[in-house]
DNA sequence: GTGTCTATTTATAACAG
DNA sequence: TCTGTTATAAATAGACA
């Protein structure tokens, strides 16, 4: 009995040129790729939104249950994908405001260590730089929210310090007394 | 020759309830569909976004070519293709991210500039380490970091501010040109 | 949590209508 | 453009490491 069709061939996973070609590849891919969320969605009980621009430019989306409530809860917490988010968040679901203003206080009191040494003289421009562009409204807080912060904020203690230690030969008077000596890393998590 | 394993097998998609088995279905399939969305991107150079949460909570995402620019791409301009205007994201639709690039972008030139003109000087640290923490790639940021962040700095700002208009009296040079005189309440929503 | 090994089920490239 | 067929490439369930 001879073959109806050649069947499916081998293929590398690069860019179809045919234009014909790549529309049938692209309705069907769609499909898979959804039904793939649909069933990782059913069988593992797990969320997902998924969102793909055909070429041409149209938005096709699926999401389990929704896309809508997925993404949002996406974009407001925003953890990052690979981290070991149950842990990193349960660490610092006891992060409080008041920590954050202690952090922040303990840096504003460096910078005016700083700025009564004159230290800031030429760094003006530079704050006035960032003050224009942090000088944006704001709605509200995520606890992934607070913990970048707070990465950042160590992250600039961190370099404060040092370079207090620097001047501490000096004047010992200057260093901060609650250094943390183990600073984290100040890189946040990739995401992807 | 005997068989070394049973093969796989057909299975319904429904829940699983075996909790090891779950997991290791959820990650073999999480793959599974990063894959897919891989493949119709480059095959079909279409863009794609999926997000996957664990049962657990824990968020993976995938995008081609970055999640973040596909999200921001259906939030920012498509309605959903079926379901209603997703209204949760509605305080969404007026940030792009494309507006915080250019900030970044901005920024960071600015910064730049200054580095190649040697005006960051020993003071000029803490805005170096922050230039650092700032300058990596765009993906590695989410959007809502970098509204946390900007938000973070305004309290800085804020008694950096308070300081150098302190000092102001004494020596005029240390008050930042466009000092903004209204400055925000400094303090920060409590979580929870 | 990941990697490996199979047997098997699925997905799909090339065609065809 | 969309849908259906078929031969074959890929994905993956289950078991184990």
């Amino acid at each position: 009995m001879p073959k109806k069709t050649a069947g499916r061939k081998k293929i590398d996973i690069e860019k179809i040129e045919n234009h014909e070609r790549l529309q049938v590849a692209f309705s069907k891919r769609r499909l898979g790729v959804f039904t793939k969320a649909n069933e990782i969605g059913t069988r593992c009980g797990a969320q997902t939104a998924v969102v793909v621009y055909s070429p041409a430019g149209k938005a096709y989306s699926y999401g389990h249950p929704n896309v809508e409530t997925v993404l949002d809860r996406y974009l407001n917490n925003a953890p990052a994908p690979d981290d070991d988010a149950p842990t990193a968040l349960e660490a610092y679901r006891n992060v409080t405001i008041h920590e954050l203003n202690q952090q922040y206080n303990d840096l504003r009191d460096q910078l005016e260590a700083e700025v009564i040494r004159g230290k800031m003289l030429k760094a003006n421009k530079e704050v006035a730089a960032f003050q224009a562009w942090l000088n944006r409204p704001l709605e509200s807080f995520s606890l992934r929210d607070l913990e970048i912060m707070q990465k950042a904020m160590q992250h600039l203690k961190s370099n404060v310090n040092e370079k207090l230690k620097e001047l501490a030969g000096s004047s010992s008077s200057f260093v901060v007394s609650n250094l943390d000596e183990s600073v984290d890393d100040p890189s946040i998590p990739d995401i992807q």
